[in-house]
DNA sequence: CCGACATATTCGCCTATGCAGATATTACCA
DNA sequence: TGGTAATATCTGCATAGGCGAATATGTCGG
């Protein structure tokens, strides 16, 4: 029962930097709590109560696989939804924050995340 | 100098409820600030400090004609901005009460804002 | 059952920010 | 100059929400 999310909480989902930056992590695909962690280089409950706070949102899914956890950018429900998430892409190039953030991913993708 | 709006910042300006009637008033055409008023109700400081959140975000622009301020839309200065400008129209359809902003705005344009 | 590991949640603190009301500024007109 | 209308800003208050630290939950291997 992933509630239609209001117009008014997704914006408030993206507006702070840190879910901005694991928003557009998950946008180039799945990754699990301590991958997030080991790119944003942030302790372990500030990105638990992030993924939590998209999840209420409905901007992210959850797949358990024993005690991981796998996140993903939810499928879009709505136009907004879908133009809102298509703004991750519009930052990509305008934001070296993030574009450093995507080469640290690569990197975490490579060696795992421990 | 409008310095060119940081992601963060613009997303802010989006995430309350009252800045986001605004924009989307905004978004049918140039207002003055007894218009934003009229339609939403609200007490002038609060209509006033919000639009000068949205100019300090790069959002909207301010011709002054005498004592009246007209404010509008900024042209987006890129493809993210644009973007999430574009978010605006994707609202329009979902969100009653922006659709009786809307009606309202119509009301208030033919008798005029006083 | 125990211990290690991955993740979630709670708690107290602190800052950011929204609001109403009062006041200041600016422009126009008599 | 004085008055009025349109808009902006300041002040004080209340709440939302971010943070770190500690703790809880859940899962697995032995």
């Amino acid at each position: 029962m992933s509630a239609s999310p209001s117009i008014d909480r997704m914006f408030k989902a993206f507006a702070d930097g840190t879910r901005l930056r694991v928003l557009h992590l998950l946008a180039k695909g799945e990754l699990c709590v301590c991958d997030i962690m080991a790119v944003l280089g942030a302790p372990q409950p500030k990105v638990s109560r992030h993924l939590s706070y998209l999840k209420r949102a409905g901007l992210v899914t959850v797949r358990r696989e024993g005690a991981w956890r796998h996140y993903s950018l939810a499928r879009p429900t709505g136009t907004f939804h879908e133009r809102l998430v298509g703004c991750l892409d519009a930052c990509l190039d305008e934001v070296p924050a993030l574009r450093r953030d995507a080469a640290k991913l690569a990197a975490v993708r490579r060696k795992g995340c421990r």
